[in-house]
DNA sequence: ATTCTTTATCGTAATATTGCAATATAATAA
DNA sequence: TTATTATATTGCAATATTACGATAAAGAAT
């Protein structure tokens, strides 16, 4: 055992589950954060942002643009990353989603 | 190594990663899609709901009770779960915040 | 008291993730 | 061409997660 029974589950719970697990470490919520903070695309200096070694902070880009979560794209010499809109409205629809259908409850614990 | 780094990150950014965390399973995030299509709290059969074994499932629910997005209180001889609106919330808000911010950004990607 | 039912915990095997040094790749600059 | 700079990949060690059988714990039912 110890690898995840994904076949028992729906497509669209793994699809959740894999977009959220994308974001499931402080270090690509760090550099989600950092794409939001700066007003432009940044094209270049994450590595230097981040208290992490290159490798490891190219392998969580890595993860982030396989989820999805970022776009990156060649410039010149340097990468031009920012958020993917797309995938962030995903996860917002889903928690208003499920908020939405929690206030017409009644729970009773 | 092969531990997270923690130390290097906010407080606020290890508490949404370790809250989001706990959606980064299907078994998980099937959970909560059960806990929210119900019309009550579920005392007891949580276990027959998911395609997984009682020590699995036992876990996942920890695993969720401790990073607050669901609630079990102890009804007789069985549990009685049901999620934590706040917790939800907070995911919610989190992520709604990131897609305001980046209506109002120019991006090049 | 004994049994049944429900949930938790322990122990452990299989697998995945994290992190980095070393190295590779690719475009730019000299 | 030969650096230099920026990013990716490889390989590997440390750690974490996932899953479940076995067993424990605790209240309910008999």
């Amino acid at each position: 055992m110890g690898a995840t029974k994904t076949e028992h589950f729906t497509d669209r719970q793994n699809a959740i589950a894999i977009l959220i697990k994308a974001l499931a470490h402080p270090a690509r919520v760090a550099i989600v954060e950092y794409l939001m903070k700066v007003n432009t695309c940044i094209c270049g200096d994450i590595v230097n942002e981040l208290p992490l070694s290159q490798p490891t902070v190219s392998q969580h880009l890595k993860e982030l643009k396989t989820a999805g979560l970022i776009k990156g794209t060649i410039e010149g010499n340097a990468i031009c990353y920012c958020l993917d809109e797309k995938s962030i409205s995903k996860l917002e629809d889903y928690f208003a989603n499920i908020s939405t259908r929690l206030e017409k409850k009644k729970n009773c614990c």
